[in-house]
DNA sequence: GCAATAGTGTCTGTTAGACAATATGAC
DNA sequence: GTCATATTGTCTAACAGACACTATTGC
């Protein structure tokens, strides 16, 4: 940033577009909003919005806040009730037809109990698995890609991060969170090997148990347990 | 992106910036130049430039184009001779007094050998060691947030990825290489455990023998060797 | 011979993957 | 009793970390 030349640079929109995902019937499955207005209006795309700009005394938001109040106005969800993390930028200038416009895209990963709170009014909003019916979608804008690589993100993150505690309620059994693994991973794993490796969390004292026994169907009751690290 | 609302959001100037890194000397440097104007004149800044606008029948560059332009244009390296990732997007509405900035920055990993030949013209630019110098100095704008991100992404993907055959010369020994690994995590390796980790992946045909030795000071000729992967 | 780096092999602990049997509760 | 899931243990292969010695050159 050399030199500041306002003539031979344009100044772009800013926007961010959320990957909302959660884990649904052991499904990841992406918040989706149907365009009402120009351009490609009727097509499902990412829920987003413009970074807003600073009037009076105010500066503007930050990008983060910017993804933050997205998250919150879009889905409803109070601050704090997903993890927002920033994934990519895109910025082919053709992406928009109304003008440039720059995307800060983020991945906002939301628990299944708080992404069953959110009020689906109309058909205008919904989830979508990211495994059965994404593929078949035609998204506004460069939202396939930015959904795409949060997609590829999530999966190559939650091998080494704790991640899917983000994508089980605050308690929750091995089970459930082996359903987590196993819809970001598109894979199974073996139910063994997973206790086995969860055992290890419980030994450094990551995850401690929770009072309650929880059965689904006529199983066996599972133990409950809890999160403890910080997340991140 | 619901709706177009020019009123509520301003257009930003978009920037890239770039964290030109290479190791030489066994020690992992950045590539800095001095502003000349305003603001933060005659601090140091990551090289950047504004991403460039659409004129005519041009629609504007891409920001992967911006970040090759701004490299070539800063170092003198032709396009290609770095490997250029996308790291992160800074937009606090503060970080440029000038106005709203929002900074996409970029990694540019440069070999040794193409790093030496960047013509240093005068003092307004130059290398500088990221463990030794650069904890030292005040960087302009937030580009000492900017340079600690590229460091730790660096160190991080270096466990994982070819990412360090990008900072050796075409032809490279193994000493060659360790000297990269040891110089981007600041940690000592092990001469023979990396040794071994390097067969492996002699064995499995991503890397080949080169003609010749190389040999430096009074010490044992080393064999040469060249990555045959595709760089990434 | 001395200094300096290149190059090789062993032992041990950790982890992942493959694999089967028993336990518990709903119905 | 049947169904469905929870829970537990063994064997093997791959890999990382610690560690010592010989080889080859310049001086």
């Amino acid at each position: 940033m050399s030199a500041y030349a306002p003539n031979t640079h344009e100044r772009a929109s800013v926007a961010v577009d959320l990957a909302v995902l959660t884990v649904m019937d052991a499904d990841l499955k992406v918040f989706l909003v149907r365009r009402n207005t120009h351009p490609f209006k009727n097509l499902w795309a990412l829920p987003g919005g413009f970074v807003q700009a600073g009037r009076g005394a105010h500066l503007g938001e930050d990008l983060a806040a910017a993804a933050r109040r997205t998250l919150r106005t879009t889905t409803g969800l109070p601050n704090g009730a997903g993890r927002l993390a920033q994934l990519q930028t895109f910025g082919r200038s053709e992406r928009d037809p109304r003008g440039r416009t720059i995307s800060v895209s983020w991945t906002a990963l939301v628990p299944p109990d708080r992404a069953a709170l959110i009020q689906v009014t109309d058909a205008r909003e919904g989830w979508f698995s990211c495994a059965e019916e994404v593929p078949w979608m035609r998204l506004a804008f460069d939202h396939a890609d930015i959904l795409h690589a949060a997609i590829d993100r999530t999966r190559a993150d939650i091998e080494y991060t704790n991640l899917a505690f983000s994508l089980v309620p605050s308690t929750f059994t091995v089970g459930e969170l082996r359903d987590v693994h196993e819809a970001v991973k598109g894979s199974k794993h073996d139910a063994r090997n997973f206790r086995r490796r969860f055992q290890r969390l419980v030994d450094d004292d990551k995850v401690e148990e929770a009072p309650g026994r929880r059965h689904l169907g006529r199983a066996r009751p599972a133990k409950v347990w809890r999160f403890k690290a910080g997340l991140q």
